[in-house]
DNA sequence: CGACTGACGGCCT
DNA sequence: AAGGCCGCCAGTC
């Protein structure tokens, strides 16, 4: 498998694992790599929702991957470059039921403790 | 084609 | 307790 099909499969590995989290729920990037046996690598996870496609044709796209679900380790909504994409996944969750709050410095936090996510391995992979 | 960037995280001061 | 540094590696300039 050449490199460049690594890298398909791991975009491939991110979406299918997000789209494992549940309505209501959150869990963060680190633990989403950690998933999908790639524990060092929380950065690409942040790449492949960056270039998460619009169109709704893709394999993955905006609608049937949940990615407003996935927040950063400290609980909070990476402000990534503009402030307004973190506000409009603020705005998602809250429409699925999940409370975000925002603290002094303006940062868009959710509570792990009610909200969080984090099995030991995926639902798909667990057999019985 | 080389250098810099960054939806992150953990370890080290 | 708070902040800095480094690893990771696909994208973008």
């Amino acid at each position: 498998m050449a490199r460049s099909d690594e890298a398909t499969a791991f975009f491939t590995a991110v979406y299918a694992a997000i789209q494992e989290i549940p309505h209501g729920k959150v869990t963060s990037y680190g633990h989403i790599a950690k998933l999908i046996g790639t524990p060092e690598r929380p950065r690409q996870v942040g790449i492949c929702l960056k270039h998460l496609p619009q169109d709704t044709d893709a394999r993955f796209n905006h609608e049937n991957v949940p990615w407003q679900r996935v927040i950063n380790a400290k609980g909070i909504i990476s402000p990534r470059s503009q402030p307004s994409g973190a506000r409009n996944q603020a705005a998602a969750l809250e429409a699925e039921g999940v409370t975000v709050t925002t603290d002094a410095l303006g940062e868009l936090m959710v509570d792990f403790s009610e909200f969080g996510w984090f099995p030991d391995v995926l639902p798909s992979e667990v057999e019985e």
